[in-house]
RNA sequence: GCGUUCGUAGCUCAGCUGGAUAGAGCGACGGACUUCGAAUCCGUAGGUCGGGGGUUCGACUCCCUCCGGACGCACCA
């Protein structure tokens, strides 16, 4: 579709130059040809607005069109044919040559939408970073959706990606879990009281607030805790292992029922104390200054701001220091080209600065850092307030999430139908959640309404899980033999109805979304385009009958168009971290 | 106060580097199953695109300003 596109962009900018020679006009005008979306296919598949060369030609928009159309006319031009429509030129694609390369996508499989735009560049994509004291919620969720899935697209347009995850290890929040523990736990483990071990670690962190009004030196209890973590005390490194252990487990098996990975795990605990020498070396280069206080400081009035600690007077570190030396540690570690952040947009401050600071410092790859800033999610209600319980549990939204699905599969009466029905239960809710959070824009803060997002009608993802399992059916009905389809021959120029021309654009054009997702770190363009192609497929398969055709070979056509769909489904679904169903 | 960002239908969101009558979904109302899965489809109602200026042949889109919301402005992470 691409390249149609551009061969009729080529056909029109030499026309409409052309015409400004004749009138001796700057032919560098022509740089304004640009294709775009008529609003109706009836007045075309490509337009191309005329009044950019009203002026230097003295003409009307609708004359200019109707000189360009005839000119191409008479000229070679690709398959298809332009026409003056206002003041537009339209171009009307050959439309069975589109079809005929849709309908290969069928037999392209998982490498259908796959592009090179990205071939040959190391992408680090770092996400999720969890915090051990308590279990992953709602909000982790839309971070490790757009972590997973941003990756997932960059490696589709052929970058190698190094997915990250920088778990929080340490610090005094930490501690404050270790205290209430140490306090309330008893030595107990999850195991005793049947938890799953985060949230059996999150329990006592709460439990905290308890602990402050039992004891009102808890605050400082905490402190000293941390003091004695960092001078490396036997007895309470003991206890900090134990509960990393249970609250790191246990977050990964939230990843693993998300179909969340990381090709690395880097710890904080471990690479707190990076960064100083760094630091110290852009002192000497002149990057940074000492101040008269005895801090370390960078000067950001080149960027409009003040100035920044780096080291404090005493000579510790603090968080961005951390983060420069992490920043240049991990590029040894694995030299990337670019290095993405996916961070909540509370940071964009932070980054500001880290990026500049490297630049600073003068790392050639500090120009290609991005921080994919993301919204919060709220509820209808309003903001999630830890203090408030009003967070949303990752692992009990899923669960109540399946649990829903599983009495809609019951409702149904579809519990024979599909192999598993507890599975298929856990793979919808996958869907309803990863979806919802994918299909807004990354950058926007949100609304999760979990009552909408546990409908199946209408833009979830559910619903196009559903289009996917009626196409599933369709294959294995024409695989038995019912119907006409396996005794007729593929013939693209059978389609013609709106609602199959529809399809065969949208399965052209699903490249595209790839590629455009990719450059944008935005999955929500893969969410919008595979919510158009299920809701076409849903209207198309309404309106013709498939298999049940009388012409075989229409009925052939039609089901392997339904194979190309099923393919970008499947693709798209993937790339979304959204579980694809045969039956549901 | 300064900075960043957002403000589109009752609600949740789209709107491609400015271009042809501003689009979906939910909710509301009304239709469509003896036929490939109705977890579906079709129709109706609903918007001065926060207000006001400006640039342009053309502005939801760019600039300015005001109003309103969010988030930042630590030698916390």
């Amino acid at each position: 579709m691409r390249s149609v596109k551009e061969a009729w962009k080529a056909a029109v900018s030499a026309a409409v130059v052309d015409i400004l020679a004749e009138k001796g006009a700057d032919a560098g005008l022509a740089a304004s040809v640009i294709p775009e979306s008529p609003p109706d296919a009836s007045m075309g598949d490509i337009g191309f607005p005329m009044f950019p060369f009203a002026k230097a030609l003295r003409m009307g928009p609708p004359q200019i069109a109707a000189a360009v159309a005839s000119r191409l006319s008479a000229g070679s031009t690709p398959a298809g044919t332009a026409k003056a429509v206002g003041p537009y030129l339209n171009v009307f694609l050959d439309r069975p040559s589109i079809a005929a390369a849709s309908i290969a996508a069928r037999t392209a499989g998982q490498s259908y939408g796959r592009s090179s735009s990205l071939s040959g560049s190391r992408i680090m994509v770092e996400f999720s970073s969890p915090n051990t004291n308590k279990p992953l919620h709602l909000g982790h969720l839309r971070n490790d959706a757009l972590g997973e899935s941003t990756s997932r697209i960059l490696r589709a347009n052929g970058a190698e990606v190094m997915k990250i995850n920088l778990v929080n290890d340490r610090g005094v929040h930490i501690c404050k879990s270790m205290l209430s523990y140490m306090v309330y736990g008893g030595g107990r483990t999850p195991e005793d009281e049947g938890k799953k071990s985060d949230h059996f670690v999150g329990d006592y962190y709460v439990k905290f607030n308890d602990l402050k009004k039992d004891d009102p030196q808890a605050e400082e209890k905490a402190q000293e805790l941390l003091v004695k973590w960092e001078a490396g005390d036997a007895d309470t490194i003991a206890l900090w292992k134990k509960m990393n252990e249970w609250a790191v487990g246990g977050i990964r098996r939230t990843y693993e029922r998300t179909g969340i990975s990381f090709d690395k795990y880097y710890y904080e605990s471990q690479i707190y104390m990076t960064g100083k020498e760094e630091v110290q070396k852009g002192l000497a280069s002149g990057a940074f200054f000492k101040a008269e206080d005895g801090s370390v400081r960078i000067d950001l009035s080149p960027i409009g701001l003040e100035e920044k600690v780096l080291l404090r007077k005493d000579g510790t570190s603090i968080y961005m220091t951390q983060d420069i030396g992490l920043a240049i540690h991990r590029h040894v570690d694995w030299p990337f080209d670019r290095l993405v952040y996916v961070v909540a947009n509370e940071q964009q401050y932070h980054f500001k600065v880290l990026f500049h600071i490297l630049k600073s410092l003068g790392y050639e790859w500090a120009k290609n850092l991005y921080h994919l800033s993301y919204g919060l999610v709220n509820l209808p209600e309003g903001r999630m307030k830890t203090r408030e319980g009003t967070v949303v549990d990752a692992d009990a939204l899923l669960d109540s999430l399946r649990e829903l699905a599983m009495e809609e599969i019951q409702a149904k009466g579809r519990e024979d139908a599909v192999e598993n029905p507890m599975e298929t239960a856990e793979k919808i809710a996958l869907g309803a959640v990863h979806y919802y959070l994918a299909q807004a824009t990354p950058s926007k803060d949100m609304i999760f309404n979990p009552k909408e997002s546990l409908s199946f009608n209408g833009n979830t993802g559910p619903y196009i899980q559903y289009m996917g399992a009626r196409i599933s059916s369709l294959i294995r009905k024409r695989d038995k033999g019912e119907g006409k389809a396996g005794a007729g021959s593929i013939r693209p120029e059978l389609l013609t109805a709106d609602s199959e021309w529809e399809l065969v654009r949208l399965v052209a054009t699903y490249p595209e979304a790839v590629e455009q997702a990719g450059a944008e770190y935005n999955p929500a363009i893969i969410a919008a385009h595979l919510y158009a192609t299920a809701a076409a497929f849903s209207k198309f398969y309404h309106d013709e009958p498939i298999l049940t055709c009388d012409d075989p070979d229409l009925a052939a056509t039609r089901l392997a168009l339904s194979e190309a769909v099923l393919v970008v489904l499947k693709n798209g679904l993937e790339l979304l971290c959204i579980p694809f169903l045969e039956a549901m």
